[in-house]
Formats: C-alpha cells, sequence, structure tokens
RNA sequence: GGAGGCUUCGCCUAGUCCGGUCUAUGGCGCCGCACUGCUAAUGCGGUUUGGGUUAAUCCCCAUCCCGGGUUCAAAUCCCGGAGCCUCCGCCA
C-alpha cells in the first residue's frame, strides 16, 4: 500500500498517478475521507477508553458506599468504549479497503500510455539470419525429444508440458547457469515454497485485480505462487532487517503456476505460455533512496545473463497503464523469436519502492535508528521453459541441431550442440571440474 | 491424523494457578554520561512498536503470538485460530 502521509500531503500526486495508470482518481478521495473519519473515530475511542480507565481503577480503592455509584459510572463508560470501538473496527476496514484499492505511485520517469507504449531503451545483439526455413521451438524441441506437449495435455490439460531428454538436461543446465551467476554476484541462493498463506499473495499485490491469475487450494486456504517474488518478500515479513552493509539480495528458485484467464487463443503453441514453470528470481531488500539504482543493478545482471546465452534482446521500459500493481517502474527484456519475427518478454523487473513492505511489514533501520519501510525489487533471472523456447528457436541450425552457448556448456557435459538422437550421457556435467 | 507442552517490549527471562498502580521483573546486548594513560572493569541514566495530538516537546490510546468473549477491570479466566517443541501413527 502507498504511503498514507503522501496521501494527506501531495493527494495531487497520488491522483495523478491514477490517471497515468488509467484508474479512478476519485478513490484517492474516497481514501482522504475514509482517513479524516477514522481520525476523528480514535480519536472519540481513545478519549472514551482513558474516562474509562481511571473509573475502573476508582473502583478498587472506593469505599463500601462509594462503591455501587462508582461501578454504575463504569458500567456506563464501558458500554460506551464499546460502541466507540466497534465504530473504531468500521473505520479502520473502511479505511483499509480504500487503502489497498490503490497501486503504487508512479514513478515520474515511467512513459506514459498501455500496453503498447512501452519505449524501447535499447536494443542489443545482432538479429540472426537463417538460410534455411526457420522452425519454431516446439517443432525443434520434437526433432530433439526434448518438449512433449501432447502427453503434457494428456496428463495434465492444456498448457501442460513434459520436458523430456535434452530438454530436461537444459533445463538444470539453465538453473545451475542462473545460480552459479548469481552466487558469484552475492545474492544468496534461496529454494522457495510454492504453496503460500493469503497474507503473503496479499501483501505482494497479487489477491487485488489479478486474483484470476492465481490457482487457490481451497481445502487448505493456500495459493500456489506464480513467482517465487511472492515467498521471497513474505519471507522476511514483520521483520526489522539489516540494511547497513548494503542490500540484502536473494536468489529463488521455484515452481511458478498461472491460470493464464483471458489469456485464451494467445501463444497456445509451445511451452512460451503456460501453466507452469520454473523459474530463477532475483529479489532486493533496500533503502528507498537505493530502489533505483539497485534496480539498474537488476536490470544489467538480467541483460548480462541474455548476452551469456548469445540471446538478442531489447529493454523496454513499461508505460504507466501497463505496470503491476505493486510496481512503480518496470523493465522488461525481450529477447528475439525467429519463428515470430518478433522480440517477446523473456524477463521483466519491477522496482516495488516500500509498497509490498507496507503491507508485509517489512522495515529497516535509518540513519536516526528508526524502523522505516524498506523498498523490494524483483527480477527474472530465468524463466525456464521460455528461456528454452528462445534458445532453441534463435540457436537452430538446418539439420535440427542446436548450438549450445559456451556459457551453457559446463553444466551440459561440455557439448557443442544438441542434436536427434544425441547420445544423453555425453551431455551431463563431468563428475569432476 | 491422535496426545501433551509452549509463545511476554532485539535475545533470554519473572509474572499466568488465585484478574486490580503489570503504567510488565531481572539479565545480556545497545546508546549516553561519569570515573580512568588507552582499552577493560565499575557506577548512574536511557533503550518495544504502532496510532492520535503537536511547530516540536509534553501528553493520551493501544500493544504480553493473532482474533473473539466474560468483567467496572484481562499478560492472567473462557472460546476459536496460527506457530514452535515432544511422543504416537502415517509417509518421499
Amino acid at each position: 500500500m502507498i504511503d498514507l502521509r503522501l496521501v494527506r500531503q501531495n493527494p495531487d500526486a497520488v491522483r495523478a498517478s491514477q490517471r497515468a495508470r488509467g484508474a479512478d482518481e476519485s478513490w484517492v478521495d474516497a481514501l482522504l475521507a475514509a482517513d479524516a473519519e477514522r481520525r476523528e473515530v480514535v480519536k472519540r475511542a481513545d478519549d472514551l477508553r482513558g474516562e474509562q480507565k481511571t473509573a475502573s481503577q476508582a473502583v478498587r480503592g472506593a469505599s463500601a458506599e462509594e462503591r455501587p455509584a462508582i461501578l454504575e459510572r463504569a458500567r456506563l463508560l464501558a458500554g460506551q468504549v464499546k460502541e466507540a470501538e466497534e465504530a473504531q473496527r468500521a473505520a479502520d476496514a473502511a479505511l483499509r479497503e480504500a487503502h489497498l484499492k490503490i497501486a503504487n505511485v508512479v514513478a515520474d520517469e515511467v512513459p506514459p500510455g498501455g500496453e503498447d507504449d512501452a519505449v524501447t531503451i535499447r536494443t542489443v545483439g545482432a538479429v540472426p539470419a537463417y538460410a534455411f526455413p526457420v522452425r519454431d521451438h516446439l517443432e525443434i524441441g520434437e526433432l530433439l525429444g526434448a518438449i512433449d506437449m501432447e502427453r503434457g495435455a494428456k496428463v495434465s490439460g492444456a498448457r501442460f508440458y513434459f520436458l523430456t531428454g535434452p530438454g530436461a538436461l537444459l533445463e538444470f543446465a539453465l538453473a545451475q547457469l542462473a545460480i552459479s551467476r548469481a552466487v558469484t554476484a552475492g545474492f544468496i541462493p534461496v529454494v522457495a515454497p510454492a504453496l503460500v498463506r493469503p497474507e503473503a499473495m496479499e501483501g505482494t499485490g497479487f489477491l487485488g485485480e489479478h486474483d484470476e491469475e492465481v490457482y487457490r487450494v481451497e481445502r487448505d486456504d493456500l495459493y500456489l505462487v506464480g513467482t517465487s517474488e511472492v515467498a521471497l518478500a513474505a519471507m522476511h515479513s514483520n521483520e526489522v532487517l539489516d540494511l547497513s552493509s548494503g542490500p540484502r539480495r536473494y536468489a529463488g528458485w521455484s515452481s511458478c503456476f498461472r491460470r493464464e484467464a483471458g489469456s485464451y487463443g494467445k501463444d497456445t503453441r509451445g511451452i512460451i505460455r503456460v501453466h507452469w514453470f520454473d523459474k530463477v528470481e532475483m529479489f532486493s531488500f533496500c533503502p528507498p533512496e537505493e530502489a533505483a539504482a539497485e534496480h539498474l543493478r537488476l536490470l544489467a545482471w538480467e541483460e548480462e545473463f541474455l548476452t551469456a546465452l548469445e540471446l538478442p534482446y531489447r529493454v523496454v521500459d513499461i508505460a504507466a497503464g501497463d505496470l503491476g500493481t505493486s510496481a512503480a517502474r518496470k523493465y522488461d527484456i525481450e529477447a528475439w523469436f525467429p519463428s515470430q519475427g518478433t522480440y517477446r518478454e523473456l524477463t521483466s523487473t519491477s522496482d516495488c519502492t516500500t509498497f509490498q513492505a507496507r503491507r508485509l511489514a517489512i522495515r529497516y533501520r535509518d540513519a536516526d535508528g528508526k524502523p522505516q519501510p524498506a523498498a523490494t525489487l524483483n527480477g527474472t533471472l530465468c524463466a525456464v521453459a521460455r528461456t528454452i523456447a528462445c534458445l532453441l528457436e534463435v540457436h537452430q541450425r538446418a539439420d535440427g541441431s542446436v548450438h549450445v552457448p559456451k556459457a551453457l556448456r559446463p553444466w551440459l557435459g561440455g557439448v557443442e550442440s544438441l542434436s536427434p538422437g544425441m547420445n544423453l550421457a555425453a551431455a551431463v556435467p563431468p563428475p569432476t571440474a
């Protein structure tokens, strides 16, 4: 949730943000009204509680004669307090509801517009030319025996898949590469739970307008995460972090689950858009004033990873209307998909400023030693399924084999390419380094 | 799934049986001051987190895992929930 003090002191900034997102700016005034109402009600309840407290203290020392009158007054006050507290509860709930409705305040530099108004910041790597008709990733995956969609559908339904043989080895190789690069950069590797409580889901902002996207396990009141961001953010909920020696950074591995409601007909072929995939996610806690710089660092790590995979890409600055609830700013990296002749999203990094931390009560001590909400940031290091799809396409050859980027070879037994009918035993890391 | 125990202001802890200056005890840690060649030790003082109010201080309210309830009054009694531990059962 956003900072209430900002809403009080500069409501116009919040209204402007709502406008930029294409959201209702009258919600800001509703929030202000709820805030004013709550403060009034709280004051009344506080005063009454104070009076009642004094009255009940008096009961103790009262003589037998005084006692009935004092008790009578205390009883009367107790009734009033009860009413006042009920009013306070209602006002608190109303404020919270109004507060939760408002998405994070958009950063000033964010481009205006919606989904189609992302601004390309830079394009890196040459788009490859092929002297043969290109295949899409599924054709290549099937030739290699790497992807089995039909059986995925048989077992689990549409948008599920099996990774088999070289496909499965690729998944592990990418995971190893991503984690080892992250650890080298100072991230703490984490294997995170994929099922979380409602508080974690709500705290990260995924239960608002996006709850259609989320799988819910009703029987146990748990949710399947769509990204390990959820577990990583909630990991330090209700804690005061020590950030004096710099940002706290995690590289989390988990499976991710998405209902993909409303995406019927989009990307129905292959493993670009699926209900389940595995992902290495970067997550960072830092003081708010460092967040923008940290955001650029996450972006840089993402770019370095794609460069290591020898994938051409472009970086886009997402427009205000296309930002997630928690994000103040977001960069996507889109990599080249030859079969589609276009760039498609491969990673995404968001600066959530203090929005998530406020909901989850994640704080740090500022220079004065006061606990303050921390900033949280997240960024994809490697969304495995989609990365495999991109790799297969970009690095395909006429004979159906696929070039293995140098960075990935140590995790694939040193092989330089994957080819149909290959000896899998040659493509696992050797027992000694 | 069954039985029992536990959860107190950073950490440890007293208090809970039997409700009332608990406005929560003590230790450790931390901060300040004093003393002292330096450090250490010692002494004194301070040290939960929110909300309200304020120019700021003061002050007020809440806070003993969370949510309800009983009562004039709840850390303490009752109900529900969460987490941790032990044992049994089951299980990769």
